[in-house]
DNA sequence: TCCCGATAATTTGACATCAAAACATCCCCT
DNA sequence: AGGGGATGTTTTGATGTCAAATTATCGGGA
């Protein structure tokens, strides 16, 4: 949203902080996706990370992690099982669920690659005092979680 | 980043403020993107709204507006092109260039759109004061800026 | 005038992404 | 035992997205 638009002063000023927010949070991408090596997405990244942090997944909790449909994840992990990094295997219990667990060589892939990105964030946020970090993440979270459905005042 | 990693105070924080800032961000755009009509993506709307307030802008102005590489645009725009919301025009003093403005079509549909999206917007962002959008945009530009490149320390 | 570098757009190939449809399985209920 | 609904995954079709290669055009300098 631009600068043109005529509106009451609530609007324009939920409508600069939606721009702001959504400016930081597409630079910040930005600049960590420079930091990947070439060839890994900042998809692939992510849930290499949930599953390094979290041990084995089913998709469909990855997929939730990430809040990603079903569908892309499927695509995701197929990416991933194709460059040696994750294994995909039906559970015996039920058959329906796919558990997908990193391999040797995509656990040392990642447990390297996640320093170097967690070190390339904290410099991009060192632009904010730790104070204001946590007010950041405050406000961020609250209007992620958004307003109750109940709350309709 | 889940709650899993083990790392310096700085680290944590600023992860923290990572994932709440982008969780944000996606929560946001995902409620607003319900609120578009079937058949018009986000970035479609982006287009079309900064041509509403901006006027006729160049193809190139454009990617640069909306964040997003110029083999994009040629995408989005002829998508728009073909739902006959805008012109393509070939600039005669530098046949390079390619003005793009809304159509009559174009402009009443997203005359009567935007408002609606921008008061979605409103409603999503009431769930903080008006003090605490300022805060919230006055953090989110710094990050966006990003640091300086000569501010190395 | 002609060549060459710069710039705008397009094309290409790979991946992401969603919604919806199709499959596969499971499990409850009769 | 069997039908039917629920659930996890996969597929399909359309769009978005980028980087890199290509094309078209322009402008300045030899």
């Amino acid at each position: 949203m631009g600068t043109h638009h005529q509106g009451s002063e609530t609007e324009i000023a939920a409508l600069d902080a939606y721009l702001k927010l959504m400016r930081a949070a597409e630079s910040v991408t930005a600049r960590a996706h420079v930091a990947l090596p070439p060839g890994l997405t900042l998809t692939q990244f992510a849930a290499l990370e949930a599953l390094l942090h979290c041990g084995p997944l089913f998709q469909s909790e990855l997929a939730t992690k990430l809040l990603k449909s079903g569908g892309n994840l499927t695509l995701v992990v197929a990416n991933l099982e194709r460059d040696g990094l994750v294994t995909r295997e039906r559970t015996a219990a039920d058959r329906r669920f796919v558990k997908v667990a990193l391999t040797p060589k995509g656990r040392r892939y990642i447990g390297t690659l996640f320093p170097k990105i967690a070190a390339s964030l904290t410099r991009e946020f060192s632009v904010l005092t730790p104070r204001e970090q946590t007010a950041l993440a405050r406000l961020c979270k609250r209007v992620g979680l958004g307003r109750p459905a109940y709350a309709t005042s």
